[in-house]
DNA sequence: TGTAACATCCAGTTTACATCA
DNA sequence: TCTGATGTAAACTGGATGTTA
């Protein structure tokens, strides 16, 4: 492989062995056979390899390290489709989120109007039957006696005054409180949960200007690689 | 059982060449 | 036509790992 020539450089050297075959770059045929085998083994025993170049009018070698480097450059060219695939999944769950949060801040926002409606409706109440006894208007005596004991009720153990009341109170991280406090009653973990997957794509994930700076999440990736070998893709 | 020699793989790099502005 | 920048394929290098005597 190497010149005898003692006085030639490893530069010269190199040259010359490509100089040897008149080629630099494989023929199209070689190349049109030698990925045609590659689909079929990404590893080749080194007796189908000698046989392979051969046939090819390689070295051996030759054939070794082109079935290494092409390893290597469909191994990038996975990655990329992969990472591809992922960011396609991760946009259309960031928008799937960002319409529901709409959704869900739409429906907290009528649920307050709603119960500032009731609120009025019932100091209007209140105020025109001050010594006045009860106007029952459309409802019957049973309906009235119970909203009679209702109003001798504490404010306090009220649920949807409760809901309202802590709304008003809250501070800023009160939103997701609130969430919680509504619609997860009796599955405060569940809750606290699902919340703590959701927060962090609040912050920077839906941001597609962050993706310069996404660190790849290694278990995505460990996952897939770690079930099947890369180079099962083929089929 | 420990170990040296060897083979193979991979990631990264070098080299030579083609292409293009 | 010349030239420098850039991209790409072939080949090399060095480290890690597995196998064998």
């Amino acid at each position: 492989m190497m010149s005898a020539d003692p006085f030639m450089t490893m530069k010269k050297m190199k040259k010359s062995i490509h100089n040897e075959n008149n080629q630099r770059r494989f023929s199209d045929e070689q190349i049109k056979s030698l990925e045609m085998r590659f689909k079929s083994e990404t590893r080749l025993e080194p007796r189908k390899m000698v046989q392979l170049a051969r046939e090819l009018g390689l070295q051996p070698r030759q054939v070794a390290i082109w079935f290494q480097n092409k390893r290597a450059r469909w191994k990038t060219k996975q990655l990329e489709t992969e990472f591809n695939i992922l960011r396609q999944n991760y946009n259309d769950l960031a928008s799937q989120f960002e319409s529901l949060k709409k959704e869900n801040q739409g429906l907290v926002s009528e649920l307050h109007i709603l119960n500032e409606e009731r609120q009025t409706k019932q100091d209007e109440r209140r105020h025109c039957c001050d010594g006045q006894g009860v106007v029952t208007l459309g409802s019957t005596d049973h309906e009235s006696e119970k909203e009679e004991n209702r109003r001798s009720e504490p404010e306090e153990v009220r649920p949807e005054m409760e809901v309202y009341e802590k709304s008003r109170h809250d501070d800023d991280d009160g939103y997701n409180n609130n969430i919680k406090r509504e619609y997860f009653v009796g599955f405060e973990e569940e809750a606290d949960h699902l919340m703590n997957i959701v927060e962090p794509a609040d912050s920077c994930l839906t941001s597609s200007d962050d993706w310069g700076g996404f660190k790849s999440n290694t278990n995505l990736l460990d996952q897939s690689s770690s079930n099947y070998p890369w180079w099962d893709f083929w089929s």
